[in-house]
DNA sequence: GGATTCTTTTGACTTTAGTCAAATAATCAT
DNA sequence: ATGATTATTTGACTAAAGTCAAAAGAATCC
């Protein structure tokens, strides 16, 4: 299986030795997973953690009836629903495929064994809790402190096409306005 | 030195051992610090994780010139930088004691000597950890779907007498609007 | 391929929040 | 205590975003 690009961004935040490598050759499962799919349900325990080897997904909740969405994410990157992952309790959050995607997981017990067998590999772990609870804390500083179109802005920078793979309304509770409101800002 | 409302919180969390509790009464220092002080500035590294025993503290972080409040926490509650004490790298956010204080803390290599001497105490931190994960999401959600004032109301119901300690701009800035607007949405 | 459905845009209007300035209230230092 | 400083409130106005409804544009399905 072509495991370069899972590596490529794992030996960015920590070097893997060659026989982790090994190990995740042998463990990781790759699943061709099409548009409209539902990679985690609310009131379900994440198990597994994917890295988008290609394609686009998004997480959503519904807060009094409505769906707002919390995050996109592309290829190179490790999607988790990270509360309900860690915690093993069911998930407030839904992971949908907005692409078909290519992606490419472990499950939480396999991590644990990785995480016993290469102890040095917990740092990688804990590096990326870091960066989402970075990502997490970033997100409210930008609620907080930009526009609406600033945020935009922002959102556009991080996933250039992203107006090719999600609607208008996925993307406007995202930025927490109005659909017509986000069709105003794409217009100026 | 009384650590019940120490040991109340953890225990909340999942219960302290005898053995733990009474290390715990070994390296724990207790401090009172007055109004004013800064707990942790911008730019230093997070050295302490603290207990509020009694009193009241904010963060805050600077963007384009101007602060913005991060969050408020009071007595009972567990204080840190996550991001700096877990990270080990400079905070972005300082902390500031907003009404005279009485806090007990242990350094973070004492907490990993901890975390190494009794390992069931690891689930503890993971928790915390987790605590906190769940309270920077939950602030994301509530920038994203809720009103100002529903977002002040939900601060009053947290902290009734904030408007005591936390001046009209902390706390405007914390909810994410001008102090004006603020001021009218008491006034009303 | 054309009707149906869903998404996006536009318009007119209302509500909410921001801006700038001045007035009032509260706090602090001597 | 009292004058000075700082914080909060109020007013009049502007700007931004929300609401509701309808029209235009895309996508989808027999």
């Amino acid at each position: 299986m072509d495991l370069i690009n899972l590596f490529n961004t794992l030996n960015a935040i920590q070097i893997l030795p060659a026989d982790l490598q090994l190990k995740f050759q042998s463990i990781v499962i790759e699943e061709a997973v099409p548009k409209k799919a539902l990679l985690l349900k609310a009131g379900m325990v994440s198990h597994r953690i994917y890295f988008i080897k290609a394609g686009f997904v998004r997480a959503f909740y519904y807060k009094d009836g409505n769906p707002y969405t919390s995050w996109f994410m592309g290829s190179g990157e490790i999607i988790i629903s990270v509360y309900s992952f860690f915690s093993r309790k069911p998930s407030f959050e839904n992971i949908e495929v907005l692409e078909d995607c290519v992606l490419q997981s472990i499950s939480w017990d396999q991590l644990q064994q990785l995480y016993l067998a290469f102890p040095a590999f917990n740092i990688t772990g804990r590096l990326i809790t870091e960066l989402y609870y970075i990502r997490s804390e970033e997100r409210a500083i930008d609620l907080q402190t930009l526009t609406a179109s600033q945020r935009y802005a922002k959102l556009l920078a991080q996933y250039p096409n992203i107006s090719q793979v999600a609607s208008l309304g996925q993307i406007a509770t995202y930025l927490g306005v109005k659909q017509e409101t986000l069709s105003r800002i794409r217009a100026k």
